[in-house]
RNA sequence: GGCCACGUGGCGGAAUGGUUACGCAGAGGAUUGCAAAUCCUUUUAUUCCAGUUCGAUUCUGGACGUGGCCUCCA
């Protein structure tokens, strides 16, 4: 396979991708709203996009792709998370900005190349919600500002839902002031206390799906090649994003491709923080570290669920510990010939097996290989940090000192010596409880961190 | 109720109209004082029923099961 291929959610089908413009690729996905620690359903999304980003550079080359990542830094769910927690709004945007971008750093994801936040662009969100007006798509009621579902033809095209079906099936209260219970909020007015920003309908604050519209427009025009996110974004949010930005556009195409992950369970459940059941993004990488997680996120293709446990983490433990005996700083130039099944709508588990394959064959000294393992590696953001950043990492999980397991091996030497193996296994197997490996090898004894 | 995805060996997880995935675990061997690590060899599978076909795990239909969206969610 030499050309990339996508599952398109518009079609649901997989579709060979063929940018606008090969001089300038465009990539736009859905970023955090930023009111809670990151979970590593939020890492899913995050590793499954740059992985796409990096598919990307590979092919078209650094400078030609653009890829826009936002932050949602205004939302209810950050008003009142900033009540129930007592932080001021800003203080907790800020402060949960820094965890993700942690986080990201942690999971070796590349920067995007802009990262927009909504609230830099609520005059833009005014100006369409203006113009959506005037289009009459859309009307105003006592301040607040509605999207008319109806009068846009194409609606439902994306989440193959009928309008018709969705209004039978409505099961929540619906505001008396929308015309269609399909309809959305463009605009709302804030109360006093809440954030709020002066409208031609009162002050008030933008609807969630309005900020997409308005960024991905500014940074990549009204028609670009790759929108992402998660599968619970597409209904309503991508949707509606279609919706408005069509209309706003006067265009019959917003995003060619529109390419959406499966989620992270628990006990095959979905991971989300209303059922409660949610690992952050912070102790997983502390207790199994960012390439672990990065490579156990990447153990299924990214439409599949992806059941996270410990059994998992270990597994993925264990293959990077392996793999690590062969990291090297000298790395092949050329694209690795399994780079193809990447291109496979991002098989990431058969590229994986063929990292096994590529591994083994280092290990057996067959010329070149151990440079190209290393490339492959790090294509897909593995062994970006150092046998001794490794290490450093294993050695903050462990209690005992350098200097307790160095004068414990020589006692376990002494031992040895001595022909007293019933105690130097005794003492191989204390440190081993500690989180420290012991191997004889050609008469020397060497140690490591689990 | 509407729509969608999925059901592969002990576990995770690819692929495929006929032929080895791969990894972990298990078994045997090399190595080792014994191990560990590594290498070599190896056992185990396509939910059920019907159809199409010379042949189906793969295509079609149905049954059963699991999960998801239809409300904020990645």
């Amino acid at each position: 396979m030499n050309n990339l291929h996508l599952t398109n959610s518009l079609t649901n089908k997989k579709e060979i991708f063929n940018p606008i413009s090969k001089e300038k690729v465009s990539l736009y996905a859905c970023g955090p709203t930023v009111y809670d620690s990151p979970h590593v359903g939020n890492a899913r999304a995050l590793v499954v996009f740059d992985l796409l980003f990096r598919i990307l550079i590979e092919l078209y080359g650094k400078q030609k792709v653009k890829y826009i990542r936002n932050i949602t830094d205004i939302d209810d769910k950050i008003i009142e998370a900033s009540k129930n927690k007592k932080i001021a709004i800003s203080d907790l945007t800020i402060l949960i900005t820094k965890k993700f971008h942690k986080d990201c750093e942690d999971l070796f994801c590349l920067k995007p190349t802009k990262e927009p936040k909504a609230t830099d662009h609520v005059n833009g969100m005014i100006k369409m919600t203006e113009k959506l007006i005037n289009k009459k798509v859309a009307y105003e009621t006592k301040g607040h500002v509605y999207f008319s579902v109806a009068s846009f033809k194409n609606y439902g095209k994306l989440s193959n839902k009928n309008p018709n079906d969705l209004k039978a099936g409505a099961r929540v209260e619906v505001s008396k002031l929308k015309k269609d219970p399909l309809d959305f909020v463009l605009w709302k007015p804030s109360d006093k206390n809440d954030p709020g920003w002066d409208s031609p309908w009162g002050r008030g604050r933008p609807g969630w799906h309005l900020e997409c519209s308005v960024m991905s427009e500014k940074y990549l025009g009204s028609n670009f090649d790759i929108h992402g996110g998660g599968l619970d974004l597409i209904f309503p949010h991508h949707e509606n994003e279609i919706a408005q930005s069509c209309v706003y556009n006067g265009t019959e195409k917003f995003a060619n491709y529109w390419v959406h992950n499966g989620f992270v369970t628990m006990n095959k459940e979905k991971m989300s923080k209303s059922v409660g059941n949610i690992t952050t993004i912070e102790d997983a990488t502390k207790k199994y570290s960012g390439q672990v997680v990065r490579l156990s996120l990447m153990s299924a293709q990214y439409k599949q669920p992806l059941d996270w446990n410990n059994e998992l983490l270990v597994e993925q433990s264990k293959t990077l510990d392996k793999w690590y005996s062969m990291y090297s700083s000298e790395v092949s130039e050329k694209t690795p010939e399994c780079f193809k099944d990447l291109l496979d709508d991002m098989n990431t588990p058969l590229y994986i097996s063929k990292l096994h394959e590529l591994f083994q064959q280092s290990q057996n000294g067959i010329k070149d290989k151990k440079k190209e393992f290393n490339k492959a590696c790090r294509l897909i953001g593995l062994f970006n940090e150092s046998i001794e950043d490794r290490a450093k990492f294993k050695k903050s999980r462990i209690e005992i000192s350098e200097k307790y397991i160095l004068s414990k091996i020589e006692d376990r030497n002494r031992a040895k010596k001595d022909g007293n193996y019933k105690l130097a296994d005794q003492i191989r197997e204390e440190l081993n409880k500690e989180g420290i490996d012991i191997k004889d090898e050609k008469g020397k004894t060497s140690w490591n961190y689990k």
